[in-house]
DNA sequence: CGACATTTTGAAGTGCTTCAAGAGATGTGG
DNA sequence: CCACATCTCTTGAAGCACTTCAAAATGTCG
């Protein structure tokens, strides 16, 4: 027998150059020897249970997160209790960067299911990226792709109407389990209907019956929370037809 | 006489280290030296007239700007023609981060009066951050405050009423007023009541009635884009009471 | 000054919310 | 494994905030 290193999960150390979700996340479009050295900078893995916080608004800011499994909701509160839900977040996609502006975090990171996640100190990354240029550059597309993401919400909650809100949250959760792999047609949403409503500016029974007519309609088939869109192209078309045009 | 360089004003080269914005632009938080270093970076200056756009959604990403003089507003434009306003920018504020992400930008840059800019190439950008620290930590906060700003929008857009969202943008535009040495209770306006209400989610209509009932509650004097405000608390209140609590 | 854009205000319409009740799913402890 | 409590979702009916339509007032610019 050889000699091993005793190895608690919880403390597992991440390693960005076996993992598979290298499409996804930070190490996409990098080389094999840059994504070697990110190795480096990704520390301990974490793991969040369901409906527990991965961060707080408030709580200083000292990493960012790769999400390895499992998926988050991102909210902030009003003072008066108001939850805004300000995104969903699945495998591969990072999450944490609101609060490298006032290193503090200020939003709330929620996991919606049992999920892990990857820690990349950020002080580190800032480091590791001054040396890297595939980093740097990779790390500033992600930001910037999250601000191109919030203006499409901006969009959907200032111009849209429920049912077109609704039909562009789907196609966007369509679209990003087709980039991982499984089916587009076919999927398990882990938010409750309050949640989406949050996230798109809704209450739950408008929401729910939205769900409902577009089941009517035979856009989709709803069983809770389990979805199969029945037409994809027929979801599309409600975006793109003005209503009182 | 001493021999001078013919200096066209279109191609004035913009100086950091000489600009009075530094407080609210990109060299905040950097070292006199790591400005000095700036002056390699920031490229000419460019003039653009009132309506005139300076990016528009589908041009080849190049460069970020930071606004010298005048404001701009972003938009974003639907297939059916609906528009949504995106944001407001003033001088010293970073315009353009959304090209990074798809090396396109995704949005419209429209300035609102005549206006003029300092032409950051990106390219540039990203290879003195990794010289300079300084620039790369401020880089990475601006990118971070942005998407900060832009979920501030979502629960302005998806849980806030009419008055309260109009509440929070006249705030947030007094401040920022403060911010480069106006006064905090008297502004002009350089956006229509068209655009603020695309911003808010509003029909023009609507902000117009919000207006009319800020001055009838004594909260606000308006006069067309001419706004002095009276009540500062008075406004704050309206945010942080729950309509139907 | 005259043409045009912007803003204000009123009145009617509508899409989403609120309130309410019941059905269905999920989890826990005995 | 079932019973019970709890959470989630659906659906109906009434209410209301914002929109739509319309017209007049005001401001702006060539």
């Amino acid at each position: 027998m050889k000699a091993t290193v005793p190895v608690s999960m919880a403390s597992l150390k991440a390693a960005c150059s076996q993992c598979n979700l290298q499409e996804l996340c930070l190490p996409f479009g990098m080389s094999e020897n840059e994504i070697d050295r990110l190795d480096e900078l990704v520390g301990a893995r974490r793991k969040i249970k369901r409906q527990h916080h991965l961060y707080r608004a408030g709580d200083l800011f000292e990493a960012i997160y790769a999400i390895r499994a499992g998926s988050f909701k991102t909210d902030v509160l009003l003072e008066d209790g108001r939850e805004q839900v300000t995104g969903f977040q699945m495998t591969g996609e990072i999450i944490g960067l609101d609060g490298i502006s006032t290193e503090f975090h200020t939003c709330n990171a929620i996991a919606l299911e049992d999920s892990e996640v990857c820690v990349i100190p950020y002080a580190k990354l800032e480091e590791l990226s001054r040396e890297v240029e595939g980093l740097q550059h990779q790390f500033h597309k992600v930001m910037s792709r999250e601000i191109v993401r919030d203006h499409g919400v901006m969009m959907l909650l200032g111009s849209m109407r429920a049912e077109e809100r609704l039909a562009a949250f789907l196609l966007n959760m369509s679209q990003r389990f087709t980039a991982r792999g499984f089916s587009a047609a076919e999927f398990h949403l882990r938010m409750t209907r309050e949640e989406i409503g949050s996230y798109l500016g809704l209450k739950l029974e408008t929401v729910s019956r939205a769900f409902s007519r577009f089941q009517e309609d035979g856009l989709v088939a709803v069983q809770q929370k389990h979805i199969r869109i029945l037409s994809i192209p027929g979801l599309k078309k409600l975006l793109h037809h003005q209503p009182a045009g």
